[in-house]
DNA sequence: GGGACCGTTCGGTGGGGGCCTAACTGTGGG
DNA sequence: CCCACAGTTAGGCCCCCACCGAACGGTCCC
């Protein structure tokens, strides 16, 4: 065999198991899934995944995240989520994916908006940050930072950062439920504690939830959002 | 695993091997090979390189005719194809595939002229069956026969067909140097005929091996293909 | 700090698959 | 008709690798 053969082999490779190829194609969805849930929808154990894991990522075709004890995982571009497409288009049915616990947890109340660590996370937070960059106020180009523009709009909200020693201003912080970042850092922590104590969120006892109030608006969140973040009547 | 990944991962598996990679890589050439040649290409014996060949035939990712004594495999399609080739994009060289017969051969009488069974192989009969195709004598479009301009000028040639029970009229030959397809059936085994009985073509002692003269021109060839097949005058 | 949970490392097991040699079938050329 | 050659079948070898259970760090929540 010759040398270019051996390496579009070892490509091939990385998705002829049935375990990879169906952590390849959930990946498709363009969200981080963790270790545990990949276990869960392939149906082996969590040392088997973690060493398909490894050999995916190692093979450049996913890229990983480690967030506390949690493992994300993704696929490493939209050049190689093509290619799957290309390969998955060659199969005749294609169902879409089950997303497992987005689904169970959706219309939970720690989906819409909690509290992690020191920030707000959720549909809340999400949702906050995306509000933010559409906004003009953060720049995701290198990272991610405050515009001029953001300092000044936390300066109108009354909100000053707490500065301590190696914290970094702003980060960016992987949604556990919506997959997609939320904010965290000084910045962060100073949002999560601007709006707790002003209630425009409050903690659901029992858990890092949060009750949502329509006061957030005044972080300039869309009304459309905001509608969707508050229970309905029934709920807590 | 899901079912939809054990597909996937059925597709990738047939490329997961450097041998079978190394097959289909030589295939994107877009021509047929015989099994031997790819057995000594991939470097394995031949048995091994047959069980290859099935799994890529019966697999859907490759088509064969079987011809006589030879088995000639090629990709199954354009889309097969397209998808080889995003695969193999992802490697960083790509490396011209040495094809090895066809550069031996060349130069040879053998690949320029040569009869197969009672017809023309050979540069000269691909070039015959383009230049049919090309003037309307040959009609593709459900399998191959000739068109009502072909009968006419076969007629304004002189040449009569051998009606024989069970012998198609025309059959398209895969060539075995060439790879692509020149006439065999009645019409084939008549434009031989004509061709040597007028001394067009003329066999070389020793060999299938034929002698080209400019007279073949009068098949409707084009010009530059008749003095290429024609041998330079250090030659036989 | 205690308990729960995520993920990893290690050792072992079983199955699958790629490869070969040897022997056989079938085709074609002279 | 006989030899040469393309390809296949059969049998056996061996390595790779997917998988699991058990045990072990790390992290987070309360």
């Amino acid at each position: 065999m010759t040398a270019e053969g051996e390496e579009l082999a070892g490509w091939a490779r990385m998705l002829a198991d049935g375990t990879r190829a169906t952590v390849c194609l959930a990946l498709l969805d363009g969200r981080a899934w963790t270790a545990s849930e990949l276990a869960r929808l392939a149906k082996v154990s969590r040392p088997t995944i973690s060493e398909h894991l490894n050999q995916l990522v190692s093979g450049g075709l996913l890229t990983e995240v480690r967030q506390g004890r949690h493992r994300y995982v993704k696929l490493a571009g939209p050049d190689t989520a093509e290619l799957l497409e290309g390969l998955a288009a060659l199969t005749p049915r294609r169902t879409e994916v089950a997303n497992s616990l987005a689904a169970v947890s959706k219309r939970d109340a720690f989906a819409r908006a909690r509290t992690c660590y020191d920030h707000l996370a959720g549909k809340l937070g999400v949702a906050l940050a995306d509000a933010m960059t559409e906004r003009g106020l953060i720049d995701w180009s290198d990272g991610i930072a405050l515009t001029a523009e953001g300092q000044a709009w936390l300066e109108d909200l009354g909100i000053e950062l707490e500065v301590r020693r190696g914290r970094p201003a702003l980060r960016s912080c992987l949604d556990v439920t919506e997959r997609r970042p939320h904010l965290a850092g000084a910045v962060g922590a100073a949002l999560c504690k601007h709006a707790l104590r002003h209630d425009w969120v409050t903690h659901i006892p029992g858990g890092r939830a949060l009750k949502v109030t329509g006061s957030v608006q005044a972080f300039g969140l869309p009304v459309r959002v905001v509608k969707e973040l508050q229970p309905g009547p029934r709920e807590t």
